[in-house]
DNA sequence: TTATAATAGTTGCCAAAATCAACTAAATGG
DNA sequence: CCATTTAGTTGATTTTGGCAACTATTATAA
């Protein structure tokens, strides 16, 4: 029981660093942490609206209007106004964004291939196997909750 | 391969939210998240100074400096002024800073067991081993890159 | 030795990131 | 309808962080 807590401590402390996941830049990418987040939250979504981002990303809606105000200047995004609530848009990526979006993935895929480049085949499913693990756990702990 | 990198990406996206270990303030301090990695630094290592938190915490000497007299100010640490080299300083914690660092770490240990909680005791094991599994061929391969 | 470079830390200035409250306009629900 | 809620914007402000110049001390090397 407190073997778990503490496990889960240290783990947290390591993976994070070795993961590069602590900085506030995403990636080579002049996106804010934040920034990066609302972008990709839109790339996994599109066609939601500004309230949607607000809860899923957790951010204050001035501060995500302006986010959104940047990334459309920058011509990754495009709104459309919507339909059944002229109060609000729907959010889509253009193709430059959508293309900006598969550049992160790929550079974030090979800063990942990159950390687990020594470890031969039978290391990597078992390090998959073991990441599924915990994400089935940690996910059961969550919902039981 | 990019089976490992798909479930690593996949693990990111969902174990960090789920840890809370996203927002800018550590826990419910009134800590931002560099003063916190700075003062646990500080608890882990005490009698360090400030060119070891540099390098360590990968924090701006001057915002370090800043963030050293804040917590100072708030009488969480102290300073003696080095003998060997008089341009530096060690720092320790206080005895109120000690408590708080300790309260900071019963905080999250109890928000990490309610996490899992809903483990089985047999669960919470697996989930351990899982997570050395994780640790350590994330180290391996961060190592051998 | 001296003079030169490097290091520890502080300070001032500034820009980026984020919060907060007030506001407009539209939708919702008695 | 009218009151309330909701979507989003805007302005003011604070917090966070980066950068460069500076002082004082230590290390290096001719």
């Amino acid at each position: 029981m407190n073997e778990a807590i503490e496990k889960i401590r240290e783990f947290n402390r390591i993976y994070l660093p070795s993961m590069n996941l602590l900085g506030d830049h995403y990636l080579g990418s002049e996106y804010s942490a934040t920034e990066a987040r609302v972008f990709f939250e839109i790339y996994q979504n599109e066609g939601c609206n500004a309230a949607h981002i607000v809860q899923k990303v957790y951010v204050d809606k001035g501060y995500l209007s302006r986010i959104i105000n940047k990334h459309e200047r920058l011509g990754h995004i495009k709104r459309k106004h919507s339909t059944d609530d002229s109060r609000s848009y729907n959010i889509f990526l253009t193709d430059e964004g959508r293309s900006l979006a598969e550049d992160l993935i790929r550079k974030s895929n090979e800063d990942i291939g990159k950390i687990i480049s020594g470890l031969s085949v039978d290391e990597k499913n078992r390090l998959v196997d073991a990441m599924d693990t915990v994400l089935k756990l940690i996910e059961k702990g969550s919902k039981s909750e």
